[in-house]
This record gives C-alpha cells, sequence and structure tokens, in this order.
DNA sequence: AATATCAAAAATTTTGAAATTTAGTTGTTT
DNA sequence: AAACAACTAAATTTCAAAATTTTTGATATT
C-alpha cells in the first residue's frame, strides 16, 4: 500500500476516531511503516500533526498513543464542547444573515435525510463516516457566523475528540440513541426564530 | 551551540512569544539548524509540536510561520481568553477548597510583588519572562479547581498566543499598561468572598 | 505592459541508517 | 522472596543525504 501523506493523516484518523485503534493503544511508527509503505519519520510527522488536533498522546523519548478514553475525560470534552457550541451559537444568532440561515438549513437537511436512512437501515460502518460528516457539517455551521475563527477551530478539534470519546458507546447504545440525537437536532434547528 | 531539544522547544517559544522572531515571519529548518547545531529534521520536529500551542503555523509543503498577527486576530483570542476565563473561574469557585484558596491568594501575591517592582523600576527584558511567568501562574491557579482539564489545557495555549498577540503592545503602551493590569489583578481577587 | 513559459535555485519532505533511550529479562545479592 | 544491577531487545530520536515540491527570476509571447 503506497500512499501520500495527506491519505496516511486521513487514514490514521479515521481509524482513531472508529476505534480501529484502541483508546490508549501504543503507535509505533515502525510498526506502522510497514503497512503504508513509507519511513518511520513519516508517521512520526503525521502522528505529530494528529497530536494537535488531540486525538493522539505525544509524550517524549516514550512515543505516541491513541488518546485515552474514560467516563470523566468523556464528561469533560462533552462539556467543553457544550460550552464552546452555546458561545458559538448565541454569536451565530446575533451575527448571522439570511445565506447563514440558508446554510443552516441545508446542512440540517443533509443530516436529516442521513439519519432517517439509519434508524431504517440500522447503523453500521457504512454509515459512520457518512453521519459523523454530516453531523460536523451541520453543527460547524451552527456555529460558522460566530465571527471567531479560533473558537470554530477549537470546536472542530474537540469535536474530533468526542467522537472519538464516544464512538464505543454509539455502537453499544444502537439505534435508539440515534432517535434521540435526530429530535436534539430538529430542536436546534427550531430554536431560533 | 549545542542542545537537546527541550532547550531548543524552550528557546523557540521565548523567541516567538517576545516577538524575536517577527509575526508572519518565515521559520526555516535549514537556517535554525545551524544555529543550534541539529539536524533540519530535529528543528521541523520541534516546530510541529509549537504549532500545536498555535504560536506557529504550518502548512503542508509550504513550511512554518510565525504566527500572524492582526487587529482581529488579536480580538479574537481576548475574546476567547475571556470566554474561557470566565467559565474557569465560575467552575472553581463552585469547587474550589480553602487550600485552592490558599494557592491563589500565594499566587496574587508572587506577582503582586514583581508588579511593583515594574512599576518602580520599568519593563525591561529581565522582568518579562518573570512577570508573565507569575501572571501566567495567578491566572491557571484562577481556573485550576474548575475540574475540567480539557479547558485548563487550552487555557494554557490560548494564553501563550495571547502573550504572542500583545508582546509589540506592551512595549508601546509602558506603565500605564502594566497599572491597569494591576488593577485588574486586584478586581478580580477581591470578586469573590 | 502584462502574461506565460521554463530553467535554476531554494526550501520542504522523505528516506534509511546510526545513535540514543527506554523497557524487559535475567541473574545476583541481601 | 524482594531489591538491585547488568544485560538484551525494542523503540524512539537524530542525522545527513536524496527526492520532491515550491519559489524565483529571466526570457519569450501576447
Amino acid at each position: 500500500m503506497r500512499v501520500g501523506t495527506t491519505e496516511i493523516y486521513d487514514d490514521l484518523l479515521r481509524k482513531l476516531v472508529t476505534a480501529t485503534f484502541k483508546p490508549g493503544e501504543k503507535l509505533k511508527p515502525t510498526t506502522l511503516q510497514g503497512e503504508y509503505g513509507c519511513s518511520a519519520n513519516t508517521i512520526r510527522d503525521v502522528l505529530l500533526r494528529l497530536s494537535k488536533v488531540g486525538v493522539v498522546e505525544f509524550e517524549m523519548q516514550r512515543g505516541f498513543r491513541a488518546q485515552n478514553t474514560s467516563p470523566e475525560h468523556r464528561h469533560d470534552i462533552t462539556r467543553f464542547r457544550i460550552l464552546l457550541e452555546q458561545e458559538g451559537v448565541r454569536l451565530s444568532i446575533l451575527n448571522g444573515d439570511l445565506v447563514w440561515e440558508a446554510r443552516l438549513s441545508a446542512a440540517h437537511h443533509k443530516l436529516s435525510h442521513i439519519e432517517s436512512q439509519i434508524v431504517r437501515d440500522n447503523f453500521n460502518d457504512f454509515y459512520a463516516t457518512l453521519w459523523s460528516d454530516a453531523e460536523f457539517e451541520f453543527h460547524d455551521t451552527l456555529i460558522s457566523a460566530c465571527g471567531s475563527e479560533v473558537l470554530r477551530e477549537t470546536y472542530g478539534n474537540i469535536y474530533v475528540q468526542f467522537r472519538q470519546q464516544m464512538v464505543n458507546l454509539e455502537r453499544d447504545f444502537g439505534t435508539d440513541y440515534f432517535k434521540a440525537i435526530i429530535h436534539e437536532h430538529q430542536t436546534i434547528l427550531d430554536a431560533h426564530p
């Protein structure tokens, strides 16, 4: 398997947020090098960049690990995500124009469509990234008119970390979990006039 | 000059937040390699880690730059810092015990001492890091009982970015700027019973 | 004068191997 | 048997050079 670094980055990120790499699992450049047909240093480079997003832990002289999960950390990430989203939405409503409203409506429509398919066909790996991408686009659009790029970028990283923390739970909770989320998305959309 | 990577990291960080590297300035591993007596790859490694803090911008295939400054970005960072600090303090007051109160009082005392020296002797490079470290410790202690490591870590990064954005202005504003900050620190300390 | 083309130079990225550090194992001593 | 040291294997970090990509600047074209 021979690919560019962008593909390596994307593939590792996908494996991290789908728990293909288990939480806390060691990520050894020397091992991964073989799978991607590149040098250990290239992997190291990519892992350093992923540690910026927060899905990889890096400790000097002792390498990389997939970010660990725990009820406490899940709770922490969730509260922080809510803090950022609340502030982002508040500012977006303050600043947002009709174009923003339209983009939000479109993003919700797209997400809504995928979600109804999932409720029908059940959640599986095929829908996983499709739904996750659409859900992120919806939430990102929500805060996109907040006027703070720093808030928006931080939210982006926290969103990915949130997915990574939740992925195993989502599998366990099944369809009911999604019905709750779908309801929430509708509530968010309806919340502002 | 031959040193370990920790020294290189600290030295580059110092040069970034003191504007020894001008905002937007290109940071070329090939050039810096000579100054630190190490390979270009080691510099690259360190710069990737600094881009996690947010003081270095990295763009694929076009290297590294010192984070740019602008009135807009300064404003953005400042508002975000306030958001995080407000929430951090709110939670700290809710959760904090007597030990926290004591630590906060100590941190303020230490900072206060340095600040009165600065007002007497004027601000110079000697006081720069001394004051910056003490100010960070005060603000970090403020939020240290918030119960959210994610918030605290993010605040740490934003604080460094804030310093980087403000360093040139601090020089221009002179002593009056500090008197205002000193007053603010006292107000923060007095704000909770 | 503005734009496009192309070669040379400069900078970034990647490589593969050497040097260093950590982690694990065995063996010795108390 | 626990604590400690010495050794070995594995992993991480660093290096210097090769390969790739971007930038620059000169020349030609519209």
